[in-house]
DNA sequence: TCGCCAAACTGGTCTATACCAGATCAGCGA
DNA sequence: TCGCTGATCTGGTATAGACCAGTTTGGCGA
């Protein structure tokens, strides 16, 4: 099917195919949140076949170029959110100065208490009460990251009671005074897989970043662990030192 | 040939050797650097196709536990380093300090000018003389970064004669007694593509994580940006903020 | 006009196979 | 003993299909 290209050392197939897409997009034939062509129409153009063609997407996957939905189709990325966690707090409003739409659900609020892993690194010891709290975030309606975060109820008390579907932040502090000072935060890229890579509506291996963050209030005192599965092509990390 | 799993709702057969192959490695009955068996191998153990076997290779390999070196096989993963950008100056130091053993070997000085992408980044005038040295870092023998630095021979004179395959930041303290002051630091995960992946000697698309880093001295002189690519697998990272 | 349902379409998973190119290693010859 | 060489092993690239499971959509009927 295939005519033959004779010269040596021509580029791999699936690249030359990347490389078409990319230059689409660069050249703004694609803009974000439009459907890329079907896999199997994509094959047929360039005269090959899904798996190689599926290859290519995977490559432009990993750039953060363009994303999937579920057996909807492949779409270009749109810009990465900017998030400096020296100095923003809320998620909405980080959002919204960036001139997109946030949206937050929460998926689930449970009082338990604190295990080995939460305890070395809270600092709250094992058996205390502690609430857990899943949600899920949106940018422009697009899901970008589900988190689990954990709320010291000797600090917040009656806290499982409210409404998560806001900043916690500015809940934590109008409700309970609380200044957030020390903030421990570690983070690394992984896949997202089950049950994150389902709440968030991915396929399981889906390229992600990690970050946890440790937040205490003025006097030293625990707060809240948050643990956040992020998509990978989602954001762009910025850190000041001086 | 596949024996047909009559239960309805079995997870798909590749995420299924991807947790045959994690619970070995979670077991210690592999462990860093040993090499997996190989993929006809893998796909002849569970009764599959080398292609439906390299798909569960891939969602590991996302996951950061196990890597592949160029036609010779996969492999286990090692520890992630621990890296403080607020902290840490010295790769060298800081991969000693985790009882590892860092190498550095210098791809390429050259002078050069500022262009415009330099420009807006480092504060310099576009044409301004500029001294670009890429080199590529390793540990316990692994190439896991390769950089590309900017340095400022104004600040810096006849900075371009020395050799590089040590540390930098001692280089800059005792030949030129430069203090680093700011940092912006800037990252994000995404794909490494040439020319970095066949530096670094990885296939195109392997995930990976870039960073960027603009130094200045006590007087907020520009002294080099630094433009870093890391395998994803390879670090992690932690920043406190007080 | 509205709502439902079936067809068409999407990506998700999987088989079976082929050939290539670089890495490795055993064995042969100097 | 040492170095070369070729066989063998590895992953890398690619074809040509198949069927499944959600999503979307167009048309039909109330």
């Amino acid at each position: 099917m295939q005519e033959r290209v004779d010269e040596k050392s021509v580029s791999p197939l699936y690249l030359r195919v990347r490389d078409h897409l990319a230059a689409q997009i660069a050249k703004g034939l694609l803009t974000p949140s439009t459907r890329l062509p079907s896999e199997r129409i994509l094959a047929e153009e360039h005269d090959t076949t899904r798996v190689t063609t599926r290859l290519a997407l995977a490559q432009l996957e990993a750039e953060g170029r363009i994303y999937r939905s579920n057996r909807r189709g492949w779409f270009v990325s749109p810009p990465r959110l900017i998030y400096k966690p020296t100095h923003d707090y809320s998620f909405s409003e980080n959002v919204t100065a960036q001139g997109r739409v946030p949206a937050t659900e929460t998926l689930d609020v449970t009082s338990t208490h604190t295990n080995s892993w939460l305890a070395t690194r809270t600092g709250m010891a094992i058996g205390d009460p502690i609430v857990w709290l899943r949600r899920r975030r949106q940018i422009d309606g697009r899901p970008v990251l589900v988190e689990n975060i954990y709320l010291n109820p000797k600090r917040l008390p009656g806290i499982e009671t409210y409404n998560f579907d806001r900043s916690l932040w500015k809940l934590l502090r109008e409700q309970y005074g609380v200044e957030l000072r020390g903030k421990q935060i570690e983070m690394y890229p992984t896949a997202l897989v089950d049950p994150q890579a389902s709440a968030i509506g991915v396929t399981a291996g889906t390229a992600g970043l990690y970050v946890t963050r440790c937040s205490r209030d003025a006097d030293g005192c625990f707060v809240e662990f948050d643990e956040e599965f992020w998509l990978h092509d989602a954001l762009s990390i910025q850190v000041e030192v001086s």
